[in-house]
Formats: C-alpha cells, sequence, structure tokens
RNA sequence: GGGCGUAUAGCUCAGCCGGUUAGAGCGCGAUCCUGAUAAGAUCGAGGUCGGUGGUUCGAGUCCACCUACGCCCA
C-alpha cells in the first residue's frame, strides 16, 4: 500500500521528481482547468528585462499560496496567467547601454525603428531563465500570458484614452522637468540622483524688485501706496531664472520689515535683516507675511510665453504667501519663475508661466538684445548680474556652495523646466478614489488609510505623457499650429481617417507616427510624438489583457474587479494605484477587492539587496540547497509579509529543520509501521506484523508497574470509548480524539485564516499543530503502533495518525506544493501504484478539508493543554532537584488556580503519572496544612470596578496570613463570597473570582510553577522506587548496546550484567525486575557475572558506580 | 521637508480590549529522553520592551515629542 520512506532525504531531490511527475500527467494543465466558480486574479506584470530575483519568489509565493487554496475550494481562476510588462525607460537604457549610447539624439541619429527592435528583442534577454524559474518555484500560471506591447493590447490603451478624451479628462499642461540642454532629454530622478553633488559653486545674489505701489485686485490698496518705490529683497543662486521671475513669495505668519539702508527703503524677513543687510539700517515698521501678499512690483525683464501659449500677465508680479518659504537662509523673500522649477507653486495660485531660456540651454532671443542673449544660461549669470547692477537692482552678491543636480552622463548643469505635457485629470475624481478605496481589504490593514489613503488624499492630476519612443504612443493627433487634436480610440477609427486599410501596422514609433491624413478645415494632422507613462499600461491590465471592448466583453466582465491581487508596498504609488485610478475613473469600482502588501526583503544585516551593494542572494542558491518548499515556508510562517525582513540562509534552514523535517518524520513513522502491519485506510490489515518481525508483546503487557509508557496510560483514561468512536465504527482513545480534535479545529482555524488573507498566522497554526502530533501525540502512542496485537485500538491509532497526515497533506498543499504532494501520493496509495475511484490525482486537485464538527471538543483540548502545562512543569521541578525521569518518585502535589485547568489535569492523571513518572497524584487544597496561601485581585476584573481603591486592596490582600489565610482560601475554592477589610477601615464583599490564590512550595518537595499552576515532587527515593529506577537504568543501557552491537530490532539475546562497585544492586533489581528485563530487551537469558568475550561489551554507569553489559544474540 | 511603517534577548520574530513573573525559535552552556526523527524535553546565562514626558490604581501596549532605520513622495 505505501512505499517506504527515506529519513534521509533531500528536499531538492523530491522536488525535481514531484516537477517530472506534474509535467507527466500534466497536472498543472489539470489544476489551470479546473473548478466552477470564479474568482479572479490579476498578475502584477514583471518586467523579463532582469533576473528573477528573490523579491520574485516571494511575490509569486504569495500570489500561489492564494490561488491553490481556491483551486482547491473548486474555484475556478480566472487570470491565473502569465503578464509582462515590456514598455519604459529602464529597457531603453538596457539598449542604450548595450550601444554606448548617450542620449535622445543617440537614438534619433541610429533610427527610432531600429531602437525598438533592440528594445523589443532586449525584453525577452532574460526570458527562458524566467520560464525556468517559474516552473521551479512551482508558480501555477498559464504561459499563454499577456504582453504591454502587443497591438492588441495597444488598441485597448487607445480605447481607454480615447475615453478620456470624451470626457475631457485629457489635457495638456506644463510639467517640471530635470533636463539635460546637451542630450536633449529629461532624466529620471534615478538618473538625477546619480549626478547630483553637493558642493557645487554657484553665485549668490540679492535682487531689490521695486513695488508699484498699487495691488493686486485691489487687496490693501492704502498700504501699496505708502510702499511705492521700496523694494522688496529676494535672493538667488540662479540669476538665470530672474528673467522669468513671475511672483515673489513670503511666509504668512512671519513678520517682514521695512528698513531704511542707504536711502533705500529694503523689505525683508525680519530676522533676517541682521545678517543680509547689516547692522546700518533703521528700521521703518514690520509686517506680518499676510499683509504684503498682492503687493505688485515691476518685472526685471519681459518672460518669453511659452508655444501656442497665452500667459495671463496681469496676474504676475505680485507677492504671494506659500509654506515652500522658510527663514533659513537668503530674504524670506522667494523669487518665483514656475517654468523652471515653481510650476507647482505657479499653478496653486494661478500664476502664469513664461521662458527665458530654451531647451538647448541658451537665452531666447525673444527676450531682446542684451548681451546675454544667445549665451549658454549658466554662462549668462555674470551678464545678468552686471545688468541688474547697472540698474541699481542689486544688493550685493557673492559665491556659494550647494547642491545642485548635473548629467550623469555628459556632466553637463541640468535644467528644472516646464514642459508641455499630457495629464489625466484625476483630481476631479478624488473622492470617488477615495470611497472606492474604502472597499477594499488591505493586508496590513494600514494601508488603506495610512499610506495609500493619504497619497489618494492628496492626489495631483497624472502626468501620463513621456517624450521617449519604446511605448504605448498617446493616440492623439494634431494640426501644425495645435489649433485642433483629435483622439483615436481604436484602429478601425484610424483607418477611417487614414483612408487605408492599416493591416498589420506596428503600432509603436516610427510606424504610427507615419500615419497621417489631410483635414479640410485644419490641415495636416500628424499624431504627436509622445508615449504613454508605462504604468498606465501596467494600470489598464484589467482591460487590455482582454483586448477589451474589442474581444472578450463577457470575459471582461465576469474578471473585474479582481478578487485578489498582491505586491510589495512599493506600488502604493505604482501598480495599486494606476489599476486604482483607472478602474475608478472608466468604471467607478474599485480593481481589486482583496491585496497583500508586502515588506521588502532586507539582507542578513538589514540592508537593501541591491546589484551595487553586492549583497544579492539568488534564489537558487537557497532552492538550491534546501527546495522551495523550505524557502516558502520560511516565507510564509517566519514573519508577518508586510514587515520588511531580514534574509539569511541559515533562516531558511531553521524553517527545513524545525517544521518539514519534524511533518516528514511523522509521516515517516507512520508510514513505517502501516507498511510493517500491512495496514490500509479502509481498516483491512494490521494483522499480519505479528511477534515474527516484531519485539514481541513487550509493550502489551498490562496492569505491569513498569513498561506502560504509551499504550497502557493512553486505554487507561476515564473516558470510555471502546466502540464509541462516531462513526468509524473505532476504539478511539482519549488522545486520538484529541488529536481529532485539534486538528479539526486547525482546520476550521486555517480555513479563516485564508478568509482573511492572512497566510501567517495559517502557517504558525500547522506548525504547532505538527509539533504537537510529533512530540505528544506520535511519542505518547508508540506502543500501540508497535504492539504485535491487530487489536481495535491499534486501528484507531493507524486512523488517528492517518488522517491526521492526509489532512495536514491538503492543509499544507497551498504553502508547500512538493512535499504535500509527495505525502498526499504515498498516503493515497497512489505512489505504490494503486488507483482508487474517487481520490484526485493530486494533492492540489484535491478538495479543501472540512471541518467535521463532530470532531470538536474545545473542552478536550483545553484539558489537554493543561496536562501538558503540568506536565512541563513536573520536568522543570524535576530538574530542580536533579530526580531524572528514569527515577520513579512517590507522588506529586499540584495546586491549579484556575478551577478548568485542575478538572483537565484530574481528567488526565494517568497520562501525567505515567508521564513524570510517579506513583501517586495528589492535589494541594485549601484544607491541605502543607503550604502556605498568597492572594492577589484578579486586576482584569477588579481593575474596572475599584479603580484607585487596587493598591488597597492589593495591600489587604497580601497581608492575609495563617488560619486566617487558609479560610479565606477555601471559601475562595468554594466559590463563596468574601469580606475583605481594607487598612482604611472599609470593608469590600469580593466575588471569589476577583481573587487568585497562590501557593507557596510545600517543604521537602522539588517544585516549579507557573501560569497558575503549582508543581510540587516529593523528592523521597525509597529502596524499592531506587530498585525500579535501576532497573529502567539497565533497560535504556542493555538497548543502546543492542544498537551498538547491530542487532536487528526483533533479534533474541543472552544478557550478562556485572557489577563491582554495586554487586548488591545489580543482584537485587536483577531478582526483582527480571522478568522486565527479559521482555523489554528480549533476552532469553540473564546472567549475572563477567561478560564472555564474544558478546559486545559495554561500560555503563550504574548507581554510584559502574557495570558491565554484555549482549550476544542468541 | 512631508506621509507611512519599524524599533522587544547575541540573531529572527510573537505579544489580543492596558492587568499580575514580557514569550517562542535559533545560537551558546549544562542535564535528560529516545529502536521514527537531521529531532525532542528541562534548566541556565542573556531584556533600562529605542529615548523623554504624559494619561491611568496600573503602560511593551494609549497619547505627545525626540532619535535611528526602511519605503514612498517633494
Amino acid at each position: 500500500m505505501f512505499k517506504p520512506v527515506a529519513t534521509g532525504v533531500s528536499f531538492p531531490q523530491l522536488e525535481q521528481e514531484v516537477l517530472e511527475w506534474w509535467g507527466a500527467e500534466r497536472i498543472v494543465a489539470q489544476s489551470l482547468a479546473s473548478g466552477q466558480k470564479p474568482f479572479v486574479f490579476y498578475e502584477g506584470p514583471p518586467t523579463a528585462n532582469g533576473r528573477p530575483g528573490l523579491h520574485h519568489v516571494i511575490s509569486r509565493a504569495f500570489k500561489d499560496i492564494i490561488l491553490r487554496y481556491r483551486a482547491m475550494q473548486g474555484y475556478k481562476i480566472i487570470g491565473r496567467r502569465e503578464g509582462w510588462d515590456t514598455h519604459g525607460l529602464p529597457v531603453e537604457i538596457e539598449v542604450e547601454k548595450k550601444l554606448g549610447f548617450s542620449g535622445k539624439p543617440d537614438i534619433e541619429r541610429y533610427g527610432i525603428a531600429a531602437f525598438n527592435k533592440l528594445c523589443r528583442e532586449s525584453v525577452w534577454e532574460y526570458i527562458q531563465e524566467w520560464k525556468t524559474f517559474t516552473q521551479r518555484i512551482a508558480y501555477w500560471v498559464d504561459e499563454d500570458g499577456y504582453y504591454t506591447y502587443d497591438n492588441k493590447y495597444i488598441e485597448s490603451l487607445w480605447w481607454i484614452f480615447s475615453q478620456l478624451w470624451q470626457r475631457q479628462l485629457l489635457f495638456r499642461d506644463y510639467k517640471v522637468t530635470m533636463h539635460c540642454p546637451r542630450c536633449g532629454t529629461s532624466l529620471s530622478d534615478h538618473e538625477v540622483s546619480l549626478g547630483a553633488r553637493d558642493d557645487v559653486d554657484d553665485p549668490s545674489v540679492f535682487i531689490k524688485f521695486r513695488l508699484t505701489g498699487t495691488c493686486f485686485r485691489g487687496d490693501d490698496a492704502t498700504l501699496a501706496a505708502s510702499l511705492q518705490g521700496a523694494c522688496m529683497l529676494a535672493w538667488t543662486t540662479t540669476p538665470w531664472t530672474l528673467p522669468a521671475n513671475i511672483a515673489l513669495a513670503v511666509q504668512h505668519g512671519a513678520t517682514y520689515a521695512e528698513v531704511e539702508h542707504e536711502g533705500e527703503r529694503l523689505i525683508l524677513a525680519e530676522s533676517l535683516v541682521e545678517r543680509v543687510v547689516g547692522a546700518e539700517v533703521t528700521l521703518l515698521r514690520t509686517f506680518s507675511g499676510n499683509e504684503l501678499v498682492g503687493l505688485q512690483y515691476e518685472p526685471l525683464f519681459n518672460g518669453v510665453p511659452g508655444a501656442g501659449d497665452t500667459p495671463d500677465l496681469a496676474a504676475a508680479y505680485r507677492v504671494i504667501a506659500d509654506e515652500i518659504v522658510t527663514l533659513d537662509d537668503g530674504t524670506g523673500v522667494v523669487h518665483i519663475a514656475p517654468a523652471y522649477g515653481d510650476l507647482e507653486v505657479g499653478r496653486k495660485h494661478g500664476l502664469p508661466t513664461v521662458f527665458s531660456v530654451d531647451l538647448n540651454g541658451m537665452v531666447m532671443a525673444e527676450l531682446g538684445a542684451f548681451p546675454f542673449t544667445g549665451k549658454f544660461f549658466k554662462e549668462a549669470d555674470p551678464e545678468i548680474t552686471r545688468n541688474l547692477k547697472e540698474r541699481g537692482l542689486l544688493l550685493k552678491s557673492g559665491r556659494v556652495r550647494h547642491y545642485y543636480p548635473f548629467c550623469w552622463r555628459c556632466n553637463t548643469p541640468l535644467l528644472f523646466y516646464a514642459k508641455p505635457s499630457w495629464y489625466i485629470r484625476t483630481t476631479a475624481f478624488k473622492p470617488d478614489l477615495v470611497a472606492n478605496n474604502q472597499q477594499i481589504h488591505w493586508v496590513p490593514e494600514h494601508i488603506r488609510d495610512g499610506r495609500f489613503g493619504n497619497w489618494l488624499a492628496n492626489n495631483i492630476d497624472w502626468a501620463v505623457s513621456r517624450e521617449r519612443y519604446w511605448g504605448t504612443p498617446l493616440p492623439i493627433w494634431t494640426n501644425a499650429d495645435g489649433s485642433h487634436m483629435e483622439c483615436i480610440g481604436s484602429l478601425a477609427e484610424l483607418e477611417a481617417k487614414a483612408g487605408r486599410s492599416l493591416g498589420d501596422l506596428d503600432l509603436h514609433r516610427p510606424y504610427v507616427d507615419e500615419v497621417t491624413w489631410e483635414d479640410p478645415q485644419h490641415g495636416l494632422m500628424r499624431r504627436i510624438p509622445d508615449v504613454a507613462d508605462c504604468w498606465f499600461d501596467s494600470g489598464a491590465m484589467p482591460v487590455a489583457q482582454w483586448h477589451y471592448p474589442f474581444e472578450n466583453q463577457q470575459l471582461f466582465e465576469a474578471s473585474h474587479p479582481a478578487d485578489y491581487i498582491c505586491e510589495a508596498v512599493d506600488q502604493t504609488r505604482g501598480w495599486f494605484y494606476t489599476l486604482h485610478a483607472e478602474s475608478t475613473l472608466l468604471f467607478d469600482r474599485p480593481a481589486f477587492h482583496n491585496v497583500i502588501c508586502l515588506g521588502h526583503i532586507l539582507d542578513e544585516h538589514g540592508q537593501k539587496m541591491s546589484k551595487t551593494k553586492g549583497n544579492i542572494v539568488q534564489p537558487s542558491e537557497v532552492i538550491d540547497a534546501f527546495g522551495v518548499d523550505a524557502l516558502r515556508w520560511y516565507l510564509f510562517a517566519a514573519a508577518p509579509p508586510g514587515n520588511p525582513r531580514r534574509f539569511s540562509l541559515n533562516l531558511v534552514n531553521e524553517s527545513l529543520r524545525k517544521f518539514l523535517l519534524t511533518l516528514w518524520n511523522t509521516y515517516g513513522f507512520f508510514v513505517t509501521y502501516a507498511q510493517l502491519d500491512g495496514w490500509r485506510p479502509d481498516g483491512s490489515g494490521g494483522e499480519v506484523g505479528g511477534e515474527e518481525a516484531r519485539g514481541g508483546d513487550a509493550g502489551t503487557r498490562g496492569g505491569g508497574e513498569v513498561g506502560t509508557r504509551g499504550g497502557e496510560a493512553a486505554g487507561g483514561g476515564d473516558v470510555g470509548t471502546r466502540g464509541g468512536g462516531a462513526a468509524t465504527g473505532l476504539a478511539l482513545q482519549p488522545i486520538d480524539r484529541w488529536a481529532l480534535a485539534a486538528l479539526n479545529g486547525l482546520v476550521r482555524d486555517v480555513t479563516n485564516d485564508f478568509e482573511q488573507y492572512e497566510v501567517y498566522p495559517a502557517a504558525r497554526r500547522i506548525e504547532r499543530f505538527v509539533d504537537e502530533l510529533s512530540n505528544w501525540y506520535v511519542r505518547r502512542n508508540r506502543r500501540r503502533f508497535w504492539k504485535s496485537e491487530a487489536d481495535s485500538d491499534k486501528q484507531a491509532a493507524y486512523h488517528t495518525l492517518y488522517t491526521c497526515l492526509l489532512t495536514l497533506a491538503k492543509l499544507s498543499a497551498p504553502f508547500i506544493p512538493f512535499v504535500s504532494e509527495a505525502i498526499y501520493r504515498n498516503l493515497t496509495g497512489q505512489a505504490s501504484g494503486a488507483v482508487s475511484a474517487g481520490v484526485a490525482q493530486s494533492v492540489h486537485l484535491a478538495a479543501w478539508p472540512q471541518v467535521e464538527a463532530q470532531y470538536l471538543d474545545e473542552g478536550l483540548v483545553a484539558d489537554t493543554a493543561a496536562l501538558l502545562a503540568a506536565v512541563s512543569l513536573g520536568r522543570a521541578a524535576r530538574k530542580g532537584a536533579n530526580l531524572k525521569v528514569r527515577q520513579p518518585l512517590g507522588e506529586l502535589w499540584l495546586r491549579a488556580s484556575n478551577p478548568n485547568a485542575l478538572a483537565g489535569v484530574r481528567r488526565f492523571e494517568a497520562d501525567l503519572r505515567d508521564e513524570l513518572n510517579v506513583k501517586a497524584v495528589k492535589y494541594l487544597e485549601a484544607s491541605t496544612a502543607l503550604v502556605e496561601y498568597r492572594f492577589k485581585p484578579n486586576l482584569r476584573l477588579v481593575g474596572k470596578k475599584y479603580g484607585k481603591q487596587v493598591p488597597a486592596l492589593t495591600a489587604a490582600l497580601k497581608a492575609l496570613e495563617g488560619e486566617t489565610a487558609r479560610s479565606f482560601a477555601q471559601r475562595c475554592e468554594a466559590g463563596e463570597t468574601l469580606e475583605l477589610q481594607l487598612a482604611d477601615g472599609q470593608t469590600l464583599t469580593l466575588l471569589a473570582a476577583e481573587v487568585l490564590v497562590e501557593s507557596s512550595a510545600p517543604a521537602g518537595f522539588a517544585v516549579a510553577e507557573g501560569d497558575g499552576m503549582l508543581v510540587a515532587l516529593s523528592t523521597v527515593v525509597t529502596p524499592e522506587l531506587r530498585l525500579e529506577g535501576a532497573a529502567r537504568d539497565l533497560v535504556r543501557s542493555i538497548q543502546d548496546a543492542r544498537k551498538s552491537a547491530g542487532l536487528a530490532i526483533a533479534d533474541r539475546i543472552a544478557l550478562y550484567l556485572h557489577s563491582a562497585d554495586e554487586a548488591e544492586l545489580l543482584g537485587q533489581t536483577v531478582a526483582t525486575w527480571g522478568d522486565y528485563l527479559r521482555t523489554e530487551t528480549l533476552a532469553t537469558s540473564v546472567t549475572i557475572g563477567p561478560v564472555p568475550s564474544d558478546a559486545h561489551r559495554e561500560s555503563i554507569e550504574f548507581g554510584a558506580g559502574q557495570a558491565e553489559v554484555g549482549v550476544k544474540k542468541g
């Protein structure tokens, strides 16, 4: 029935075998095709442009586990397919590097067609590695995936753009970018940080802006008039931006001073006067920043409007108040040039934008005929400064060292530059974005109203265009002067415009750019050059992966929103947002209902793993050493997924040893005996084992004083269950019913956890159950499997352990797909060729376990927990007194302050006696004179009720002693109310439950206490007990000797014992316990005397001295 | 600069609605147990629960501020 289990298992090798079997039997395909009720998943597309790393294992493991769980529940998973993010700057940069390019001009020279071809190919550079990786980590997805560069995918994006266009949600405005005038391109944030320097030498100039005496929209005309001719004093390190100045900003609440200096009136922050102007000034008056708002001043120069723009200069050249202003340096008056960095401020205050430097970094000719006209902007700085000095508008100038960004490629200083850009008006939907977010179940929860919620609350319009090449082309066509625009929503629409079939036109640049048409009213229509932000691609995947609305209408409707998605926390501003925004704008609903948001993986020192730091752990390194399941289990069980986690190989090894091996060995134990017995799940078999192969009947002597560990004790419980095994007709023992109760509780709890998308607590529960199954159930029941009779008691043990293991295989299948498969296939007999009707071929095709309510028994589980606590304390007490468990002791005293715990221990008293090797268990009660009592308030109950009286109450309880304490304890145990007098004379009436009774250790006992329980062991070893202990010591040593002599389990021996030191003890032991020695060790003879030379010999410690043990096969 | 998160034993992490002696695993040392086990049990050393202040009869837990680290944004 069962295939033997190798205890020296190699998990990586086992996984390879399972992989091959999955392949041969097409298990993955079967799983993908299975199920009825729909469950919708979205694959967040990775870029195949780099190698798969550990962080991909995490996200895929967390995706996979939920999908496997749902599949086992009979769901049909929609969207369980690969997806690839193929567009974007990272791909372009990769290709640029390969070609040795240094910017857009190189690409234009090389040709967009050839460049994009390389981009398309570059995406697949690591594809084989990805495919192998996907398969090896058992990420079960359909290889028939989606690709964002597909024409069909792009066409769906066009449809979305045209929807937005029709609703006037797509608009053009400036956007500030970091621009390299030499390379002629914008740089990404990452590129900017590559080239920024901290100690750049730049001019530092203080400029006077002369007030006109008027004010904006007639704010405070009186003040304005009185300030006519005075100058606002501003500071800048970029004189080249002054011609584009449009406003001056002050701080709302700060105090500004009008001072007289060398015959001029200057206005600046009061606190900066001395530092900037010096002490030689006369203070005329002060204002708050707010009072200055609206004052108008004479422009220094006349800035140039952007192409096609008609700025409203009536709103310019005035004082505004904004929070960007600080009083740390400068004058407290900030020069605002929206074109070169202050666009957000400009937008907020309704300011126009004008320019003075073009995209090549040259001062524009349109500014007028100045000495600096046509010069590079940095070289214009001194000329502009001189010009202002000549006009009396410069207070002073100097140099300063500060932070400034340079191009990382060509070392040219960068410009902040407001470029025309396309936006999606997401701000118009802010309330909807926020409301739809409330429908999403986030794990961890704090992301919803924290990071993600805040991001939505501070929503800004989405700048969606990029001046690049490899991306989804924006489907907007315009005439020459930009006065007419059209947005195209499908290929068919474009064909209609172009008046020809576009057949297999590649919708990428440059081919799509070649499609133009003549508009009768507006002239030649050409596509704008921009492509879409590649985040727009991925946010559109619910629509575009199915080529909606051109195809798959029903499929799309059924698969939006998703039930589940999962990515790392950095996606709150990435994919999570773009999915949410596009879904809200298009369909007014969230894109997903449940999301697990993963923390990042760090190296063992808490540093982020990165290529430059060289601290990346390759997944293969881990997988080859420990296997995928060990890695997965570590990821699921080691820490909650939302936290960043430190990773090291050691931690994976730990989870392997702690969990996987325990499970595997328990399973191995079961199979070993089930195979020997020919046991079958249907209850047949079990009678063939017999004495022949086994250690005989030692374990079932029953009634013996010794040798009762396991079987006897388990059978001696006080709950009569013979024949009472529910529907099974099995003779379930209490410990069997405990295992089944715990198992069904586990099924219930793990299922609940999964329903909440809480993987971590589910893993911890399974881990704990496996530990208890191995270290309590199996350990306590060894004899039942071992004994020769094939009785109903043995059947019950087999049935119980089998049920636990098979259910565990299913429960753990989503976590550890390989090991669970191996266990499942063997336990269902399939590994050895048996096939039963109605049994799923693979654990991943099996049904998720159901709770069998008739087995649930919270009382039994709690009682066993109390027993385990008592056992643990008993061991601690033995340790404290240095009394090993093999030495039997007379009596154990126990007290439990919790009546339920006490009842639990009483119920399993026989197990407690057996486990701790004591003859009798007695209970400390208030009537017992052995101990003193101490009292504490039950704070949880008393705290709220008595509040400030708690300290007095505590003191009064503590003061009780002697007979008063004893009678107090008795009333308490009887559940009566208690009168307690406080120090101030007041008397309180306490309920019994409001007082905790503790007892001191009885004298002359070995004691341990904790968790409201006290265990005291009598340390008296009588001569009888000593002999019994000696017998058990001997048995243990003889078993060791058998083992090291290489004897088979069932070999009979001739036994020789000899001790010069403890001859008398040895003689008495053999006389009293000879039968026990013989049966336990399969000795056909016991001889006291020197060990013959042909016997295997060992020296052992015995009594207070030494002894010799000899064994010989006989 | 702003937002979010994290900070508990040498390491990795738990710790519920505030409650009595703050836990687990690993590692280290010691003892024990074992004819499934690469295991297990017990004990020991190791904690100013990041810091300061506050609320409260009572704070690892709640509040404020600060520090360090991570992520995102500017």
